[in-house]
DNA sequence: AAATGTGGAATTTTT
DNA sequence: TTCCACATTT
């Protein structure tokens, strides 16, 4: 316990040695703080993961912390990885036996060691998103539940939110039918993941969170272990995660959360900014109030940028306060173009990424942004066009792929063959003559007998082809188990990936060969996870804590399922890091906690982004908001804005407004490329045609498609469609604030703008 | 069991 | 438009 730690490096010593000497006055402020829990509000570019880290390697210099006594949660297993790593650099001490992960990974891990207690098997598989959508699917077919009044996605999503607030079926209430009916649903799901022995994401945290609820030895066990907590990324932990922590905190822990409120873009999936107004009340003790710090000196963009980000995310209410500076020059102006077309977007940024590449700024320094995935394909049309090398993040990742998938299913199978999701997945694959009928033959055996999938077809009762059929693929999992049981994991797959038929069966595929390096890939991934396990066992293994002298390298039993694991909760990167600079395209989301040197910022229209679903959510626009802040702050020196008057938006011409984040940065900062809002225009090269002749021309000015009109209710606006002739000629109008709305010319007083 | 057709939907997604 | 899931063919 580290209730009252000895100092036995004086003060005067650290702030002469290299661990403090890079910081700025806050940053070390926060990394020496005294034992009190503390919220740091750390502004983009500010040097959190620093903070974070030196704070951990300060605490042990000064043995206030031992490894064994230090938990540090991230959101993602590349920021744990990149904690891991700096620390690593910053310490002389074995990390091992420290607690770095995800809230994910560490659950499962705690899960993993009190298997038992929180009433899983030993081998309880981790099902991601796909994975829990097939599930449902079975359930559906069990229950005879109609998707077409219940769909899946939405009982998937309603699961997923039920957990994160910690309500499991009974705690959920239900006012009305459809809710009930979803309720019933989710208790038949809960029944059959513990039927099958697996869990999902939100299952995890739940799991872990009652486990500690319901067992106060436990409890008391991680509290008086961890006596400093330290959260990354604090502004995206959910209702769940929040209370996870507040249980782990005893009377004598210190929590050291980072986090930025102003970067909060995950609300949609639960994440709980108010988790931060909160900290300072739950946390606080009666003799150590909770301290809180920011960090406002950004360390990465200059001034204009800082400035536009600063002016931008003033506009949202709700916010902690917060203002980034730098002693970094203004730097250029934030450049803006107005494009006639999605295309000729494409063909300015283009341009631009060109001429910027040719002054020397490599590619992959250059990151073109855009608010949803759909929007990459025009890019990627104009970009493959100009032979420039590009590359898109997001969409399928590895261990998502469907090749891959199968063979962990291969590989699930021989770790547990009770597993009906692997069992379904590739009983049939590659086909050997096991239909449809065939399955759902066993499947009804199973649910008579109350067994798994794999024990119905143990009982013979089918015979004939079908029997046949069966039985020879219960002996492929058999050698295959029996084949693997001594080999290393790497091996193993390997071996798998053949002797299942999966390789041959892509080979023979006349597009197959991506397929077939992908399977020779996860062996590659087997190899590094071993790699990766013995160098950290900590990292990767699935023995218990203080057990962990069985390396999961040389004992092949333990090490595949650690290995399926990690599959499941490492989806892996979307595409293998590519060999030469490319133009990195991704979402606004994706690039969260990266940074270019040029950034382009596209399609800022109205409906767009901010996108049109948010504006009626509640505080969807402030998140929007937020979410432009982000992009803004990714830029070290240019950023450019870019949108474009017309675009092709679910196959129909869509006229946009300009979003109303551009009008919100001042415009001093803004340099326009091509005149603001020139929507008004009619002689641009983008004015659609006039409306047929007679259609709205009587009444007072020809209305145009594409034109730029104010309303006086509705405030500005451009049409976007008319329809009707005469008195009844009436005229689509998207506008800025009121959105889409359908207007009858002869009463609607309209007038250009 | 693969190939082709059809209807509906179409933010963002760290685990 | 384009992607997907599902249903119908061949």
């Amino acid at each position: 316990m580290d209730a009252a730690p000895a100092i036995r490096v004086s003060p005067a010593v650290l702030m002469s040695s290299t661990l403090l000497d890079p910081l700025n006055p806050e940053q070390l402020a926060a990394v020496t703080l005294p034992q009190a829990s503390a919220l740091i509000l750390a502004g983009a570019g500010s040097g959190k993961t620093r903070v974070l880290t030196t704070r951990i390697a300060w605490l042990m210099a000064t043995g206030q912390a031992t490894p064994r006594s230090v938990l540090a949660v991230t959101f993602t297993n590349k920021a744990a990885r990149e904690m891991l790593l700096r620390l690593s650099a910053l310490t002389p001490l074995d990390t091992r036996g420290m607690w770095v992960g995800t809230f994910h990974g560490l659950c499962n891990r705690m899960l993993r060691a009190h298997h038992r207690e929180a009433k899983l098997p030993p081998l309880f598989q981790i099902l991601d998103t796909q994975d829990q959508l097939s599930l449902i699917k079975r359930l559906y077919k069990a229950h005879g539940i109609d998707d077409t009044r219940y769909p899946m996605r939405q009982l998937q999503w309603f699961i997923a939110a039920a957990k994160e607030e910690g309500r499991r079926p009974s705690m959920v209430e239900a006012s009305d039918d459809f809710t009930r009916a979803e309720v019933e649903h989710y208790a038949l799901y809960e029944a059959m993941c513990q039927r099958e022995g697996v869990v999902d994401f939100a299952e995890l945290l739940l799991r872990s969170y009652e486990l500690l609820t319901d067992s106060e030895s436990l409890r008391e066990h991680y509290r008086q272990r961890f006596s400093h907590i330290l959260v990354d990324e604090f502004q995206d932990t959910n209702t769940l995660q929040y209370r996870w922590l507040r249980l782990l905190t005893g009377p004598d822990t210190t929590v050291f959360a980072v986090g930025d409120d102003d970067q909060s873009i995950y609300a949609f999936r639960g994440a709980k900014v108010a988790n931060m107004q909160r900290f300072e009340r739950d946390f606080a003790t009666v003799a150590r109030p909770v301290k809180l710090i920011r960090l406002e000196r950004n360390y990465r963009s200059h001034g204009h940028i800082l400035d536009a980000a600063n002016a931008l995310i003033r506009h949202n209410q709700a916010r902690l306060g917060k203002e980034l500076w730098t002693s970094e020059a203004k730097g250029e102006p934030v450049r803006a173009f107005v494009a006639a077309t999605d295309a000729d977007e494409a063909d300015f940024v283009i341009d631009a990424v060109r001429g910027h590449a040719a002054d020397g700024v490599p590619l992959d320094e250059i990151a073109l942004l855009y608010r949803s995935n759909a929007q990459s394909r025009v890019f990627e049309h104009a970009l493959f066009s100009a032979g420039i090398p590009y590359r898109v993040h997001g969409g399928m990742r590895f261990f998502e792929r469907v090749e891959v998938k199968h063979a962990l299913a291969y590989l699930r199978l021989v770790a547990a063959v009770d597993d009906d999701g692997a069992f379904l997945r590739v009983v049939n694959f590659p086909s050997r003559g096991i239909g449809a009928r065939t399955q759902e033959q066993v499947q009804q055996l199973a649910q008579q007998r109350g067994t798994s999938l794999w024990q119905a077809t143990t009982s013979g009762a089918l015979t004939g082809k079908a029997g046949a059929a069966l039985a020879t693929f219960r002996q492929l999992v058999e050698r295959l188990r029996g084949d693997t049981q001594a080999l290393p994991l790497p091996a193993a797959v390997e071996h798998v990936i053949h002797a299942s038929g999966l390789v041959a069966h892509y080979a023979a595929e006349k597009d197959g060969q991506d397929r077939v390096d992908n399977l020779a890939e996860l062996v590659t991934a087997a190899e590094a996870f071993v790699r990766e396990a013995e160098f950290a066992p900590d990292a990767a293994s699935m023995v218990t804590p203080d057990s962990l002298a069985a390396a999961p390298a040389e004992a092949p039993v333990a090490a595949l399922p650690a290995f399926l694991a990690h599959a499941a909760l490492e989806a892996g990167d979307t595409q293998a890091a590519p060999d030469k600079a490319a133009l990195q395209l991704m979402t606004v989301h994706a690039a969260k906690g990266l940074e270019f040197h040029t950034v382009f910022i596209t399609g800022l229209e109205e409906g767009l982004f901010p996108h049109e679903n948010s504006v009626s959510a509640a505080d969807g626009l402030e998140e929007e908001r937020r979410l432009m802040y982000v992009a803004i702050t990714r830029a070290r020196r240019r950023l450019y804005l870019t949108l474009a008057q017309q675009r092709m938006l679910h196959g129909q011409l869509r006229y946009g407004v300009p979003s109303r984040f551009v009008d919100e940065l001042p415009p001093e900062l803004v340099q326009w490329l091509a005149p603001p809002r020139a929507f008004a225009t009619a002689s641009g090269p983008a004015a659609p045609p006039p409306l047929r002749a007679g259609r709205a021309a009587t009444q007072g000015p020809s209305w145009r498609i594409g034109q730029s009109v104010r309303h006086a209710k509705f405030g500005v606006g451009v049409i976007i469609d008319a329809d009707g002739q005469g008195h009844d000629a009436r005229v689509q109008v998207n506008f800025r604030d009121a959105g889409v709305k359908w207007l009858a010319l002869d009463y609607a007083k309209l007038e250009a703008a």
